[in-house]
DNA sequence: GCCCATTTGTACGTATGTATG
DNA sequence: GCATACATACGTACAAATGGG
């Protein structure tokens, strides 16, 4: 899915596919942690926070340290 | 100037204290690099880039690819 | 109250890509 | 072509917060 070689940085990549996800709504409730998903995309954990940041921003997801990172549900 | 124990993240001080200079007129046109900076501060590469970050957001600084970080003059 | 596992947050260093001059 | 500088990407280590036992 992520292509190191596309001219779009990995993270924002990382970030749409994610994004995405949570629009259609086929991602709800907790992520995998940043860790996981850094090893289930293949891309470096920094990537993975790049691309929280991103979505955090778009208030699409709310982190919380120690617990983890969950999906904004749509307002209605 | 940077204290790594202090509660506020070593990004957050670094961005405080360019920050300050730029809003006091004690620093204008065209920073050291960060290279340079993370030299001059003690700090490392990616603390000096998530600072820059932190005041490209609050329009302080302005990056252009491959010419440098400029001090963003006052409005009036 | 205390340990322990999990998870996010911060910090570090390095390598490579890309734009400018 | 070369040097400089920002941008992206990687990996690692440790700190801090949460929750369960």
């Amino acid at each position: 899915m992520i292509n190191p070689d596309a001219p779009e940085p990995v993270y924002v990549q990382l970030a749409e596919i994610i994004g995405g996800k949570i629009k259609a709504g086929e991602l709800a409730g907790r992520l995998a942690s940043e860790r996981a998903l850094a090893v289930e995309y293949g891309v470096s954990y920094g990537s993975v926070r790049h691309a929280m940041e991103l979505l955090r921003e778009q208030g699409l997801v709310r982190s919380v340290h120690g617990r983890g990172t969950f999906a904004v549900p749509p307002v209605a």
